[in-house]
DNA sequence: CCTAATGGTTGATGATGTCAACTATTGAGT
DNA sequence: ACTCAATAGTTGACATCATCAACCATTAGG
């Protein structure tokens, strides 16, 4: 594939449009439900049943192992993260969300399938086609 | 469509994953050309000529007219962007991208390609068919 | 053991983002 | 033409996000 085939640059032009129009939407979606987009996006990551060590999370983020301790220190303090001291490494801290943090969590995805009903917008064959694509690209 | 629908579901599950991995990635790739995240949106934004009062950059990134003062102030500064008053409107500045501002886009939208070469791993019949949905959802 | 590496916190600093108050200009009614 | 409300952008105060350097506790290797 050339860098300059013009299939994969109109593919990656679309999936970057995507991308910045959701990074624009994110703030006052997320100020709905009383979050910042960091937050969503920490509450995007912990699963619930699934604890994760603070330096994964970090790492994840790709961010400061710093930025996580006041991200998660906000988020527990709004009682939707709880730190617990891992058994096996007594330096490690795991992240689970609390029941309040689940539902909340539940409700961020709910709402954050893109503008308001756009998916309705394609056929079951087409989505079927999109998630494939979609799986391969993001392997 | 069933809002618990699975192809629609699985869909809009890949869409996000895709959508926070590229918010992680952003920071750092940010960074090697000297910009914030905040900053490449802008600069995504900013067609070269095609002249863009403020207000209407606010807009689009759905932020206070205040959030973009200051990001223009710093873009400005470092050359990349100037504020021309418009002739319409003398209330309205519009914004247009320096010869380096021009360059700096192209490199940034270059290296947004996702990590690298995933998109080669789609066929440019794959690659067509995303385009053709990824336009209809956006539209 | 001693020492180096790791996980997380703290403090300082700059960037991002909001809100309220302000200035300058425009536009609509009368 | 004149007044007055609405609009575009800036400023200042403040919370959040993000980095870095320094630090403490724990772990792991020699």
């Amino acid at each position: 594939m050339k860098p300059t085939d013009p299939g994969a640059c109109a593919a990656w032009h679309l999936l970057m449009q995507f991308f910045f129009t959701q990074r624009a939407s994110l703030p006052s979606l997320a100020a709905k439900l009383d979050l910042s987009p960091a937050q969503c996006h920490v509450l995007h990551l912990i699963e619930p049943g699934r604890p994760l060590p603070m330096g994964r999370l970090a790492e994840t983020l790709a961010c400061d192992a710093s930025n996580v301790t006041g991200l998660v220190d906000r988020l527990e303090s709004r009682g939707l993260v709880r730190r617990r001291p891992s058994a096996a490494d007594r330096r490690v801290k795991v992240l689970e969300l609390t029941p309040t943090g689940v539902r909340l969590r539940a409700l961020l995805l709910d709402r954050m399938t893109t503008p308001p009903d756009t998916l309705d917008r394609l056929s079951a064959r087409e989505r079927q086609t999109l998630v494939r694509i979609l799986t391969r690209l993001l392997g």
